[in-house]
DNA sequence: CGCCTTAGTGGCACGTTTTGCCATTTCGAC
DNA sequence: GTCGAAATGGCAAAACGTGCCACTAAGGCG
């Protein structure tokens, strides 16, 4: 759609699979870049189609509302960190697998990654001012949770609590909220001193570090 | 503006502040109700708005939009936890005081806080298919971790590592809302076997019982 | 190769949401 | 009782979000 990025005959679904994901993102970084510029609501979802080239039509096909718009920015990262876990055997402990997930997931310099996280940054920022960029915030990590719970009912065995699944996947992903919500005040860079993964890294040995399914390994 | 309850000259800051009180429930009630009836997006804000007998623009200066409108009656109780754990003294250890004060404000029968609960289990049912619904309810628990962070700083000490108090106010929300959502999907009485203060008890322990700051005591 | 089915897109119309502005009423202080 | 401030209501308009239909491109099949 504006991506020219040569037609890789490698994996991926289909084309127009490929197509559909290239158009939400176009949507995406439109979105995002218009929040930023002018806040999200002086930003009307038509420019925000007309920036990403598609009729105000189809974005709303893309997506529900106009904040929503910049949710797979947002959610790109905990996608990446529970598709790690997903695969991660149950070697270590369950505390150890969440950490080296999510460490894996923030060091690596992957353009896509950093790309994601310093669009999390300006959105987080913006989101100070505008509740309703906040609330898809809120969503994206919610979501993230609920999608967490089956992989780490996986990790932690078929005779876990559900309850204590649950809260465990809550946790960890307060873990990541705060330690973004921390990140995205300062002016630290990706991968430094200050970056997500140190403050993740943290933030999870504090919260998870007590739960008794964590404790127990599986 | 419809609940003509006597006058009573007893405490409240003042006579119009008790009237917008009062018109903010009246119309949080009357949202509950349509939404309960028809489901939040069969219901207007043009019906709200006369079942609570204000003008539809009236509406929109009390909530910023149709489905915020029962924010109150899911804040409510959190409302009253936080002033509850405001009180208390330094005297027992923060995982104390946080169970302490949840104890306190969910097994009372008051009136007022039972309405708020049943209220909460039937929006948190209708919230199960509105995505608009549980946008409320995130905002609503994000906005009581909020308050919660000065009220668990000062508990803790002001010597205290503010990314810590986050945390451990992270987590209670968490247990709180975990349990809510748990207890919304059973048909457990307020006060009985599985009723809210015992799941809460159960949650909170397993989250803070492990953390740090919880641990030191103070 | 042409045909057909299917999915994605654009355009249009419409009801609803949400906000700005101003007139009117009500409350509280004096 | 009178005045200023705050709350309310009504009106209009911009923007949001959705249902509907026509159009086009993609892939399967005879």
């Amino acid at each position: 759609m504006s991506q020219p990025s040569g037609p890789r005959p490698t994996a991926s679904p289909s084309l127009t699979e490929r197509r559909k994901a290239a158009t939400q993102l176009d949507i995406a970084r439109a979105a995002a870049e218009l929040f930023a510029e002018k806040g999200p609501d002086d930003t009307t979802a038509e420019e925000i189609a007309g920036r990403a080239g598609v009729a105000l039509r189809t974005f709303y096909r893309y997506f529900r509302s106009k904040q929503d718009a910049v949710g797979p920015l947002l959610s790109s990262g905990g996608d990446r960190w529970r598709a790690l876990l997903a695969e991660a055997g149950p070697g270590a402990g369950l505390a150890q697998a969440l950490e080296s997930a999510a460490v894996a997931s923030l060091s690596t310099p992957d353009d896509v990654a950093n790309e994601g996280m310093r669009w999390t940054r300006g959105l987080l920022r913006a989101a100070r001012h505008d509740p309703a960029l906040r609330a898809v915030w809120y969503r994206v990590n919610q979501e993230s949770e609920e999608k967490l719970q089956p992989v780490v009912a996986r990790l932690a065995g078929p005779d876990a609590d559900p309850l204590e699944v649950r809260l465990v996947a809550a946790a960890a992903t307060d873990a990541i909220r705060v330690a973004f919500e921390t990140w995205a005040t300062t002016d630290a860079e990706t991968l430094g001193e200050d970056s997500p993964a140190r403050l993740v890294v943290r933030c999870l040995r504090e919260l998870t570090g007590g739960l008794r399914l964590v404790r127990n390994g599986r």
